[in-house]
Formats: C-alpha cells, structure tokens, sequence
DNA sequence: ATGTTGATCCAAACCGGTTTGGTCGGTACA
DNA sequence: TGTACCGACCAAACCGGTTTGGATCAACAT
C-alpha cells in the first residue's frame, strides 16, 4: 500500500493525501478526517526510506559498541543502549548498532556510519580522557552526545556521573567507618573517570587531613587479574592498609580474591569499595560495597539529549553530571582494632 | 558530492558513471577507471537511503532485544549481538536494534520494524517455546533467523545449543562424580530450552539405571531468588540429594547461597552446575561449574545465516544444533562418602 | 550501397514520498 | 464590475540513486 495506490483509492491526488496526512491546514477538514480514516483501514504507511531520501533526515541515530574484553563489563553497555533505544523509538527514531573493538576499527566503524548518512547523531559511549571519536565528530560537526567527559576544549553535550563525588563519598564513608589507612586500585590515567575517581580520593583524604602514603596509590588495568596483583602488594605493606578502593568492581573483584588468599577477611581485616555495581558484585564473597550508577536511566537521558541535541539545543546547555548511589555491601565494614600499628613505632624505638 | 555533481564534473551522463563504478560491461574500461578514479579522488559516496529506496532493500537487519528483568542475563546478547553485527558488517549490512519487554511490546517492536521495511531481515534470540514472534514472521513471510528453537511445524532456520546433550553430559559428569541423587532446578516449560535440558538430564538418568525421584525435579523461575528457594527444598530432603543440576546459572547462584546458608560447602556435601557460564560463575565462592556457549561465534553464524538467507537459501537448510562445553569448577565435586543413605533403610527396618 | 552488429553512451522513467508553485471557483471589498 | 483574496486541491519537480529503452557511430557483412 504506497501513496499512489492511496491517492487514486481516494479519488485524490498524491499531493493532497500526502497533505492531509501531514495535517496541512491548506486541506479541509473533512478529506483530511476521510483520508486518516482510509489510510489507518487501509494499512497505509509511508515508506520511512523515501521519507528519509526527501527529507535528508535518516531518523535514526548510531551507537557503536567498543566490544573489547573486559573494561567496563557488558551489562554496562546494554543497560545504556535500552534505555537509549526506548527513549528514541517514542520519538520514531531507530537505534543503529555497529560493534567494533576500541582503536582502528572502531573510528572506521564511527566514520563509515556517519558518511553513509544512515544516521542523523550518534552516542558515543565509554569515553576515554583523549577519545578520537569525539575528534572526529567535532571536526566533521556531526551531531552527537557523549557518556562520558573527555579532554577536549572545545564544548560538547556529555553526561556523566561525577567521580570525583563518587569516591570522594566512598572514602568519607571508610573514613567514617574508622579507617585511616585507605588505598587505592587506580585505573589507568587515559581513562577520564580513573583520574576523576583518584581525585575524588585525594580530595576526601586531604579534608580528613589523612596523609596518603605514596604507597597506597597504585594503577592497574581494569581486569580481574590487574585488580588481583595490585592488592596482593598493598596487602603485603605494612602497617597494611585496612581499606582498598577499587577503580572499578572488575578490579575489586580481583582484590576480594587477593585478600581471601592472604588468609584475611574482606570487610572485617580489609574493606573494599568498587564502581559501578556489576550484576556479580552481589554474588561474591562477601558481597561487594561498591558506587552504582543509575544505567537506564542514563541511557534514557542520553537518548533525549540527542533529541535536544537535533532540536539545535546549543552543545554548551546539554553538559550534565549525575551522581553516583553508594551500595553497602559486607566488602565495607568498620576498621578492624589497630593494636599492630600502635606497638610497632615503639618496637622500632 | 552526489552523482550528479561527480557526472558533470567528468563530462559524463548519471547513467555512464553509475554504470561504471557498477562494473557494468557496457561501460568501455577506459571510462571505467577514469570514473572510479575520480570518485576515489573526491570522495564520493553513494547514498545509501537512494540505494535503498531505489532497490526495495533497506541493506539493514532487525535485532529485537528482549529486556525483562533477568532470564538470561544480558551479557548473554551483547555477545551475541556483538557477533552478528560484525558479521553482516562484513557484508555492508548494518544492525537496527530495537529494545522491547518481553509480551506485546516486544511484538509490537518487531511489527514496526518490519513493517516500516527499514530492515530486509531480524534476527530473533531468545527464543521462547511457543513463540509469538516467530508466528508473526513466518506469517508475513518476512526473511529470519532465530537463536534456539520453538514448537513450530513450519520449517524456519534456527541455529540452538543442543540442551538435552548439555545436560545429558553434565549428568553424566556428575554420575562419573560418583553422584546418585541428582536433583534438577529446572525452568518453566514455556521456556524450550528448559525443556530440552530437563530431557538430557533425565535421559542420563535413565541411562544410567538412575531412578528420579519426584521430588527432585523442581521448576523455578530464571531468578537468583527462585534458584535460592528451590535449592532450600531440594537441601531439606532426607536422604539429601548430592547434586543439583541448574538451568541457569543464575538459578545457580541462588542455588549456592541456599547450601552455604544451610551450613554446607557446595563442591563437597553437595555439587552444583549450571548453564550458560556468565561472567559472575567464576567470581561465586565456590566458583560455579556450568555448561558454556560460544557466544561470539554463536552471533557470528547467526549473522551469516540471515546472510544466506536473504540470499536464498532455504529454510529447512539453515537449522543447526551446536554444542555446550563443560567449565569444570570447583562447584562440582566427588559425592561425598554416602553412608547416611545405607544406614538409614537398615534403621528402619 | 544497404543492412547488421556491437561497443558506448545517454535521456527519461522510476523508487515513494514531500515541497513548490501553481489553478480554480467563490466571496469580500472598492 | 473589476479585482484582491482565500480555501481547497493538484501537476510537476525533487531527493539521489538505478534501470529501461533507446541513440549514435564505426566496423563488418551482404
């Protein structure tokens, strides 16, 4: 059932139908009424490719996916993209997907999508501190929005959750639980949010007026593995930490795992606070503490600041930052009695 | 740059210079390469939304993600997706995904996407026993493929991890274990894959000489809470079973919070596996053993055989049956030494 | 000299919508 | 009575490609 075939039915012309359809005021009240009536007992409905060749508009947006192993962990990205997708589609735009490990591929996977013209924006997901994709974006001025802040002077829409708030709140509440001696399992410094997260660390440690041993600082990749060995070496310092944060609960995973093999008990001996709040951080043992970020929410939101975005919203008016829900777990209990440090000075005297 | 502004700047008609970077024979090879050569040079692109419109095929394929809380677990189809995408990427073929819970919305999801024919084909995972969408499909005789099967006559391609052979062999690893009372937590019957792994593992059973007693086969919903419910019942049994077999692995998570809650080791006073090894079954305490699926490769001829399905292929050629492998884990151990069991008829007789 | 054939190239139609720039008849106003 | 204006409708152009059905011309056959 196309236009033709509509118009003729009706006894009008392509034009008109296609006016009345519209809600043109130029036709009248009662062939509009008659055409919306044929049209929906008829089936009719415009062919969105033709719609988008006319209009130049592809009424879709792009989303590629980094698929490398690990980092984040997928729930991460699924949750996003649903809550984008459902945010778009009430708006009748199409989510497109393109999957592509980060670096060569996914910048090509970035590049064809956007010169094929089958997307009006994407959302570029996963941002890291110096992202080419928003390079890209920005210097083809394509219409896009950003999870994620990134080093870029000039201004883009971007939503991300403040790490620096998020572990400035995870420190304060060890600090408040009794402990003094709080490491950290830093991410790699490429990545935006690991040096947000450490500031927010240093921020909270300062205002507490807590010295951090350059010890306790340490950067590992964002693996189970990176998380295991970095806290196996802080667990071995002593006076030993009685906190760990964690970059992300992929590492404190690892971490939790180093702590039950040095014979200790995650939250009691060792508390541990994680990012993220991955499916498995309620599963491990003991259940990890950890910053959980609301997912669908924050995929929905991206979603309609593309929409504000399309609507020429200004770059500079759609910069947003969320904060991040503690979830107490058993991983983050109070500091243990600290009889060891206190007599160890006074051994070494 | 557009045909026409590439075909003026050549000195050629539209048609001659479609026709050549067509590859057409009636293009003499000097213009050929004269025209490929320019658009190379200025970057010329061929808009794909003109192609489509032109052709009748939208060089896209449909996705529906379903996103209810749980089932499976999401990094189950961000693999999947993952695969699939790459593969028909590969193909000039893009992914429309479009995100939908489970019951009308998804349907309705699926119904707009075929019928704005944005997409020549939708790839349908998750599959259900009686599944509504792949009624829809095979009525509107729209092009598909689908991840597992459904009680449907009409042949339809389908690529499925064999579930009764899954489970056939993890009960026979649990029997080669030593095991003799093996309980299963099955899933609900509208799920067909339920069905299969409840026929592997009674088949094992029986041909193993095993008998099954009623009350070890409990169905539950794919929920850590059910899984945790279910295996409370099974634990309280007298004599116990040494052995329960999960249709998830998130039934099996909650699974081994119910034995550590009773004051038992799983891998020891009672063995547990189950399926689909999500990231989490190696962070449980202790680590889950579980029936894993080659998820990537799964998505990947998933994508090929939409590929040649568009392409003609038949249905009744494009039905495949892969199997799980077993991730040995410390959740799944030797029975333990049974003598409660023999005492116990001696005591009352 | 007149067809025939084959190699090249092209104008126009087409895909299915939307937009432009009208036409046409009737009413209002000078 | 002439004309300005308005409401309702429509033919044709357009979006950017591909396909159809020629046109042109040189070489070759009759």
């Amino acid at each position: 059932m196309d236009l033709k075939t509509l118009s003729n039915h009706l006894g009008l012309s392509k034009t008109t139908v296609s006016r009345a359809l519209n809600g043109y005021p130029d036709v009248s009240l009662a062939t509009r009424t008659r055409v919306r009536e044929a049209a929906e007992r008829l089936g009719y409905r415009p062919n969105p490719v033709a719609q988008a060749l006319q209009s130049g508009r592809a009424q879709a947006i792009g989303l590629v996916l980094p698929t490398g192993p690990g980092e984040f962990g997928d729930p991460f990205l699924l949750a996003l993209l649903t809550g984008a997708g459902k945010e778009l589609q009430a708006d009748g735009l199409d989510l497109m997907v393109s999957a592509a490990a980060p670096g060569d591929d996914e910048l090509a996977a970035l590049d064809r999508m956007i010169s094929k013209r089958r997307v009006d924006g994407v959302i570029v997901v996963r941002t890291r501190a110096d992202d080419p994709r928003i390079h890209l974006l920005l210097d083809r001025d394509f219409p896009f929005v950003a999870q994620g802040r990134t080093r870029e002077p000039r201004p883009y829409p971007f939503l991300d959750v403040d790490g620096v708030e998020a572990f400035e709140r995870a420190t304060t509440t060890l600090i408040e639980l009794g402990h003094r001696r709080i490491a950290l399992i830093g991410g790699e410094p490429h990545l935006a949010y690991a040096t947000h997260r450490r500031q927010g660390y240093e921020a909270a440690m300062a205002a507490a007026g807590l010295r951090i041993d350059p010890d306790w600082r340490v950067e590992a990749r964002q693996t189970r593995e990176a998380g295991f060995e970095a806290a196996k070496t802080l667990i071995a310092l002593r006076p030993r930490p009685t906190a760990i944060l964690c970059n992300t609960d992929t590492q404190a995973v690892g971490c939790l795992a180093a702590i039950a093999e040095a014979g200790l008990t995650a939250g009691v001996d060792v508390s541990v606070i994680g990012h993220d709040d991955l499916p498995l951080a309620s599963v491990t043992s003991p259940p990890l503490a950890t910053m959980a970020q609301p997912l669908p929410e924050l995929g929905a939101r991206l979603g309609r600041m593309m929409l504000q975005r399309l609507a020429g919203k200004p770059a500079s008016e759609l910069q947003e930052l969320w904060t991040a829900a503690y979830v107490p777990r058993a991983s983050a209990g109070p500091a243990p009695p600290d009889d060891r440090t206190r007599r160890q000075p006074s051994q070494i005297r």
